[in-house]
DNA sequence: CGAATTTGACCCGCGC
DNA sequence: GCGCGGGTCAAATTCG
């Protein structure tokens, strides 16, 4: 500013405190759009005091100038802050829609071959296809196994997102070949550049007497220790199924009622899942997707509309130190005042387990859904799709994708595609078996399915 | 004998 | 800085 602005600006006689205590907004203009008077203005932040020796006249009439001079600054000033919570405000809604639509690009492109057999394995949400001497184990499980699903929510956008976030570690940690290094290394890169570094987990809590439930995948056990709070021991595994595979889960049983197997997944298989399990992974990528892209709001109960088989919540918690989701399947559906649940009940469960502590002898089934969901970030309450219907050609991707891209609430979506699940029933990659009624027969023991938080 | 599991030691982050 | 707890490593052990 030139030398008379600055002259006047000294005898101002006004305490014009300029207080920039909620600068953030200010400092993300550039100086060129920010009029030159105003830099001034703001960089007198002090109070000034007016000499006594100018004359009184004079005085006056540089403090009117001085004083309209500030109205005018505190006038830009209100509107530049406005504009930019504007800014901020459509820059989140702008962030939170490319998460969903990646997702959902996401979802599709695996659509595209969602009933292909075991050997046209799908690479797992966004993960590259393996050559198959990368993963020479794959084959190996024919059998329909189940806990895909567990693989399925660990590789399903979960992957996609979390390993993005989380995979780094793994990948450095693991003694993969350095192609494979490279192109995980890729992903990572672009989930990197896309989602601050979260971690997201999805467990899976099941009725069992079994160890361990088997989820399609192949695991090793690297650990066990005692957790705090808990008389059972947790026991750590990793996936074999291909070399340098992100995945690991824990296992344990609830200190609460230890008939309740709790299986937390971590991480995206960087190999292809039976086609159960590629199922399974995107309805709990979906879920996960939704967790991670929905920042930390405020934790939020969503009831389910009293149509549906999901009667309680989920729950989904982007609280540190890791996001979530909590998918509560152990409760008793017949609690469930629905009539269409009751019917299905006992022996319908919408996914496969195996028990693999039997050493793949009896499949453990998910009791017929029950889902008890938190939603963590968007609060409206979505229509559920009523597990009622039995829509065989739809595949548990398809419903997701519309839930979300209909509401970005994941209840629905997750509940929708538990309902495909459940209507397929006896769809030839579960080891479950159809009934006729679009169920699925569970063999004796019954398990209940649950995404639960660690 | 090789593969898988067990288990104590170690590392790391976090709270006090 | 220290202790605690979660998670991982790796040698020892067990299993097929």
């Amino acid at each position: 500013m030139g030398k008379a602005n600055s002259s006047s600006s000294s005898i101002s006689s006004t305490n014009h405190h300029f207080v920039i205590s909620t600068s953030s907004s200010l400092n993300e203009f550039n100086n060129e759009e920010f009029p030159p008077n105003l830099n001034l203005g703001l960089s007198i932040s002090t109070t000034h005091y007016v000499s006594s020796s100018i004359p009184r006249l004079f005085l006056s009439t540089v403090k009117r100038l001085k004083i309209t001079r500030m109205i005018k600054l505190e006038r830009e000033l209100r509107r530049v802050q406005e504009e930019n919570h504007m800014l901020k405000t459509t820059l989140d809604q702008i962030s939170k829609s490319y998460s969903q639509l990646q997702v959902q690009l996401f979802i599709s492109l695996q659509n595209q071959k969602p009933h292909q057999n075991i050997e046209e394995n799908i690479m797992v949400s966004g993960q590259k296809r393996m050559d198959p001497q990368e993963c020479p184990k794959i084959d190996a499980n024919d059998t329909p196994v189940s806990n895909d699903k567990s693989n399925q929510e660990v590789s399903g956008d979960p992957h996609a997102l979390e390993d993005r976030s989380s995979s780094q570690s793994w990948v450095s940690s693991s003694s993969k070949s350095p192609k494979i290094e490279e192109e995980a290394k890729t992903e990572e890169q672009v989930v990197a550049d896309q989602l601050p570094f979260r971690k997201a987990r999805v467990s899976v809590r099941a009725r069992s007497e079994a160890s361990m439930i088997s989820d399609g995948c192949q695991w090793r056990k690297y650990g066990q220790k005692m957790a705090k709070g808990n008389p059972c021991p947790r026991a750590y595994y990793r996936c074999t199924m291909a070399v340098g595979c992100l995945v690991r889960k824990q296992v344990q049983r609830c200190a609460q009622d230890k008939t309740v197997l709790i299986t937390t997944y971590e991480g995206n298989h960087n190999h292809p899942l039976p086609p159960v399990a590629t199922a399974m992974a995107n309805t709990t990528s979906a879920a996960a997707s939704m967790l991670l892209s929905g920042s930390t709001h405020t934790n939020q109960s969503l009831t389910t509309s009293s149509g549906s088989y999901f009667s309680s919540m989920a729950t989904l918690s982007a609280s540190a130190p890791f996001p979530t989701i909590t998918l509560d399947l152990t409760q008793n559906p017949n609690n469930n005042n629905n009539n269409n649940m009751q019917q299905l009940q006992p022996r319908f469960y919408p996914l496969a387990l195996q028990h693999a502590g039997s050493h793949g002898g009896s499949y453990l089934l998910g009791q017929p859904l029950f889902l008890s969901q938190k939603m963590v970030h968007n609060s409206s309450a979505m229509p559920l799709v009523q597990l009622g219907q039995r829509n065989n050609s739809s595949s548990v991707v398809e419903t997701v994708s519309a839930a979300i891209a209909s509401d970005p609430n994941f209840t629905a979506a997750l509940a929708g595609a538990i309902s495909s699940i459940i209507g397929r029933g006896g769809n030839s990659n579960n080891i479950i078996s159809n009934n006729g009624s679009g169920g699925a027969v569970l063999p004796e023991s019954q398990s209940c399915t649950t995404f639960s938080k660690n």
